[in-house]
DNA sequence: TAAATTTCGTTGCCCTGGCAACATAACTCC
DNA sequence: GGAGTTATGTTGCCAGGGCAACGAAATTTA
């Protein structure tokens, strides 16, 4: 089982000694679930009771609009949770489509069976829950942050919400851009080029400077 | 303690008895703490490790931006969480400042002792932390949903997938609009004329049918 | 019921930013 | 290194929608 390091090191074991996950997942009932490139992980609509990991592959979950335009929501690495944010709120379907980028390999644990505690391992139950606690927070304040920029009004405002955000990150007035300019543009819901132009004038007046994906603020 | 009928009807203590929330409380270290209107719950940049429900009054989430101007984010009532998502997020400051709309009571849990149960209650503790993971969904699932208007390109694509939205709630093709126009257009990050002018347009059109606040999609 | 206040629709003006088309780098493959 | 791709910047065009100002309903207050 060459995937228990990835799950060591995930948000949902972190904290718990590696070699007790082993057993903790034969006591969650989890299993696993292949899936070859482009197959569908999770439909759109659908209900979810039970959390998914990727342990090996990666994903993206896609969503398609009244006209039957696809946009992509989020893009899911090893690591990734698929379908927490679901698996909670039984009575509610899946706004969205999970479709596999590649060969991919989903751990799949049954909600309940997070909450639902035996006996003899309660401690590591808690750091359980609390991981989980966490990483749904963590998904929140995801969509938190994106909407902190779409919010916003111009464009300009748009670009220095992220921007800032970045800065605090890192840090650093100096700061290194995640996201390719196209992938900006969508994350901020705008034009590529109208990016491009923003970005152009904004350096012009001297409120950033940047070369490629190096950032400053000033 | 009449507000024990505001908590046995909230979503933490959903499916509790009655008669055990009182027991629950102490065990939980929760406590009480009163404001005045207009009085600060939660500064932005503060750090949250415990999660607050409002007994009686109201309050509103709000966010300076860059150029200070305010922007109300949530309405909060009775029963409404305060701080759940950062609570668990704890290196995480808070992203928006809450105030009291109108004199307000607020119940707080310390977040750790909601994951740490005592041996004689594991039941209820079970229900608790799983109620409070629902509650936390559907906080992010708000945040979802918005996201979903925010991210369409026209302002008619984020009208019709807020109405979209309603109706399916609502179960049916005619709904009624929980918001005034200006709230609407608050939601939607647009203009109110704009709006307005928009929807008259849908209307001409025969896409959708409204009187007030009594809407129809065809 | 009259006056005042709030809510909603309408319209003209004009700017932001989407779209398309093209130029330049930068990068990848033969 | 040349050809093909992909990432980024630039620019003209023009429409979507923000803004302001106004009028009409609707609601509240006196």
């Amino acid at each position: 089982m060459h995937y228990i390091n990835v799950l060591k090191n995930s948000i949902l074991f972190y904290g718990i000694e590696p070699k007790d996950v082993n057993e903790m997942l034969s006591c969650l009932s989890s299993y696993i679930k292949e899936y070859k490139k482009d197959e569908i992980i999770l439909s759109e609509s659908e209900y979810v009771d039970k959390i998914g990991i990727i342990i090996s592959g990666c994903a993206r979950s896609i969503k398609n609009d009244v006209s039957g335009k696809t946009t992509i929501i989020t893009l899911l690495n090893e690591g990734s949770y698929v379908g927490v944010l679901l698996a909670a709120s039984k009575n509610r379907e899946s706004p969205v489509s999970v479709q596999a980028s590649d060969n991919t390999i989903v751990l799949y644990i049954p909600i309940d069976n997070v909450f639902r505690r035996c006996e003899k391992n309660c401690v590591r139950h808690e750091i359980l829950t609390r991981n989980l606690f966490d990483g749904l927070s963590q998904k929140a304040m995801v969509l938190h942050d994106r909407n902190d920029c779409l919010i916003k009004s111009t464009l300009r405002d748009k670009i220095m919400t992220y921007l800032i955000r970045l800065s605090k990150e890192q840090n650093s007035a100096e700061f290194v851009l995640p996201l390719d300019r196209n992938g900006l543009s969508e994350y901020l819901n705008a034009d590529r080029s109208a990016l491009s132009r923003e970005l152009s004038k904004m350096q012009k007046e001297g409120l950033i400077n940047f070369t490629k994906n190096h950032f400053r603020l000033n």
